[in-house]
DNA sequence: TAGTGGTCTAGACCACGAG
DNA sequence: TCGTGGTCTAGACCACTAA
């Protein structure tokens, strides 16, 4: 239960870690309303204000989201933020531009003690592997290498290479119940392999951006690496900085 | 003033922006305490919570820092933010590195093109040119070409090439009074020319990563160019997305 | 029209920092 | 001890959505 002792955390605070354990639980779904903020502050025994206060801070986690006259929601992956939030890639306009995937290949494995590291496991874990290359504006742009834990995605080992979807993410949260809330990402140039280089139509030797993250859950457990080989001639990365 | 009628912008906003105000036009300056929020309702004639509520969000957007018990300032560019707010590359391990500097050029010049675009200025404006060369972990890593506008940076063009320190971003705020907020990166993989190859000590033609910024102060002025070409042997450029 | 989130108020008490 | 921000309450009214 919630305490409101002298030394003890806000209730807000104790509210939010609720919700999210509701959430990681799978009590509460991605698009499920939960209940209105009357309600919580009644079965909670707080004011409506507490609760408010909790609901804001995981809206703008993008935990939550609300809209007004209807309700408050638990986020999920529509294509929309699927791409836009995790895809940084846009065209030298700065517009962004809706990649085209084409699996290359898709298999279980042992994973290296990198792959392990980076992804929480035991060393020589079983994971699943896929290799797929992306087109952006109809050219080849970006070989990206997925590294999943079999547990729980080792049955993607056995689909077909052209059964996968082009939003990964949305495809975790719908079969696996996994959804993608955070992510971390390295860069570093690098020089294409001879295989990349035909694989994007490029001199060998030609410079690429390496994009390599780590995606994680709510609870912050790592759930994917995904390392991206992406051609700079006609796009780039773009961040922001505030 | 403020208005409360029925189809007008909230009155917390109102008071954002006039916030916003106070600090562009140097009414408040970064480091100075603002009134206290209960001062400040009486002033605007609204409650305690609503100016909270205001001060809560430009928290948030680190325009102003609250310090419980002390008051609320105007945000500032310790050397610790500049850092590590807007220099993203970090050594393999992750951990964060202080670069330092090496002042290889600085003149005035006309803008080229892009330059004079990318920085909102009228074609062939006068600017200052600075190129710098620096080192992370004594090894050279990065050569940085920084384009700023003569108005109001002018007199940079004059100073000896070893006259600049190593954090710009606080020089700029306490010589200048401009604050650098937030900025914009586009990021891409290149090769590195014959002279960018001897200055970091690598074979030409080795991938670097190319980080161009856009960086702009409060009201979105844009007010620094930076183009940073970077070798990735022993460092990465590092972001997360939540 | 009923129910939701969005804004705003007035006031209580706590935790922290400085003198 | 006093003034600051930090938490929490109780309740008013508005804006939007769906039935």
């Amino acid at each position: 239960m919630l305490s409101n002792a002298k030394g003890s955390i806000p209730l807000y605070m104790q509210i939010k870690e609720l919700f999210v354990a509701n959430i990681s639980d799978g009590r509460w779904s991605p698009g499920d309303v939960i209940p209105s903020e009357i309600q919580l502050a009644q079965d909670l025994g707080v004011s409506q204000g507490t609760v408010r206060k909790a609901i804001t801070e995981l809206v703008e986690n993008n935990v939550l989201t609300r809209r007004q006259g209807r309700g408050t929601f638990v986020a999920f992956h529509d294509s929309e933020r699927a791409l836009f939030h995790f895809f940084h890639i846009v065209d030298n306009k700065g517009h962004k531009v809706l990649p085209e995937s084409t699996t290359l290949s898709c298999r279980r494995k042992r994973a290296t003690r990198t792959e392990s590291s980076k992804l929480g496991l035991a060393s020589g874990s079983s994971v699943v592997c896929i290799e797929r290359m992306r087109k952006l504006d109809d050219q080849p742009t970006l070989l990206e290498t997925i590294t999943l834990p079999s547990e729980p995605f080792g049955e993607l080992g056995n689909v077909g290479a052209c059964d996968l979807p082009n939003m990964l993410y949305e495809m975790y949260e719908q079969k696996f119940g996994i959804t993608i809330h955070n992510a971390e990402e390295q860069l570093r140039a690098v020089s294409a392999s001879e295989r990349e280089a035909s694989l994007l139509d490029l001199p060998a030797g030609a410079p690429l951006l390496e994009i390599e993250r780590i995606a994680r859950t709510l609870d912050n457990t790592p759930v994917e690496l995904r390392v991206s080989r992406c051609t700079t001639r006609n796009h780039h990365y773009r961040t922001t900085i505030f």
